[in-house]
DNA sequence: TCCCATGTTGCTAA
DNA sequence: GTTAGCAACATGGG
């Protein structure tokens, strides 16, 4: 569940951590990442995020587009040992500073590519701002829900399950309404709302509701902080009403029928 | 034991 | 062109 709050913690904390750090060695553990590896000696010149993607860069002009999916995580470690469900581990080091950098993901749907230069995926990121006209215009066209539109990365990158619900929530949005049907005052909301929550979730080293853990480990502080999702059945704290759980396109919603109503 | 659900994305087929 | 459904995979719960 890494969404946009969890990889720019990742990043940022990267950048603390490894910025200006050269390869020593890397290793694969996962048959499905065969061909991965980092040249011994290049140095890390840069960290950035789009979406969910994240993009190592060095300073020979190589670059590793990183996406983990549904379990992957990062650790940066000293230990040697792999952790269980490593995939890929990257030992760099800078002076007599070495650690180790885990590509850990039980399920192994994480992907590692090399990229060449001003490849970037599609979608405009979702942080630090969201343009209201922008959302609007792109979703007249579309017959989807707002729910299943705020997931496609293709129109908005970074935003999951997780912050789809509660964005949609703080923005007093019906997840079944069509995403045509909203009008220029409800995407401003929207556009309001998002930035905002992803920006505090990002304060919080994301959401931990299950394995999610940062960098170093440590669980993030977000899943205190939900409005509704995971929380059904749970007394909506605005209106007073009960949080509901529905199925949109095979994934689960959570949302308050009391207050996301199409009332603008 | 079996069946179902779980955060994501890309491919296939309607 | 758009959209629905499933596969990729492992784990935990009922």
């Amino acid at each position: 569940m890494p969404e946009l709050p969890e990889v720019e913690t990742l990043r940022r904390q990267l950048c603390q951590a490894v910025l200006g750090f050269r390869v020593v060695q890397s290793t694969v553990f996962d048959p499905k990442l065969e061909g991965i590896s980092f040249r011994p000696g290049s140095r890390l010149r840069n960290i950035e995020r789009h979406g969910k993607w994240l993009t190592m860069q060095f300073e020979d002009g190589s670059a590793y587009r990183i996406h983990l999916r549904m379990t992957g995580r990062l650790f940066l470690c000293r230990q040697i040992s792999p952790p269980a469900h490593s995939r890929l581990m990257i030992e760099l080091a800078r002076g007599r500073q070495t650690v180790r950098l885990f590509l850990i993901d039980p399920r192994r749907f994480a992907t590692v590519q090399m990229i060449g230069p001003g490849q970037i995926p599609p979608g405009t990121d979702a942080f630090p701002e969201i343009c209201p006209e922008n959302l609007h215009e792109a979703a007249v066209r579309r017959n989807v829900s707002v729910k299943s539109f705020l997931l496609d990365q293709k129109t908005i990158a970074g935003i999951g399950n997780i912050y789809a619900c509660e964005i949609l929530h703080a923005a007093k949005i019906d997840p079944l309404r069509k995403a045509r049907q909203l009008s220029r005052r409800e995407w401003r909301r929207v556009a309001e709302c998002a930035p905002a929550i992803l920006e505090t979730a990002i304060d919080c080293r994301g959401t931990s509701v299950s394995d999610w853990r940062d960098l170093h480990g440590e669980k993030g502080e977000f899943q205190h902080r939900l409005k509704v999702y995971r929380r059904e059945g749970a007394v909506c704290g605005r209106c007073g009403g009960r949080i509901g759980r529905i199925r949109q396109e095979g994934r689960s919603t959570f949302y308050c029928p009391g207050c996301q109503k199409s009332i603008k």
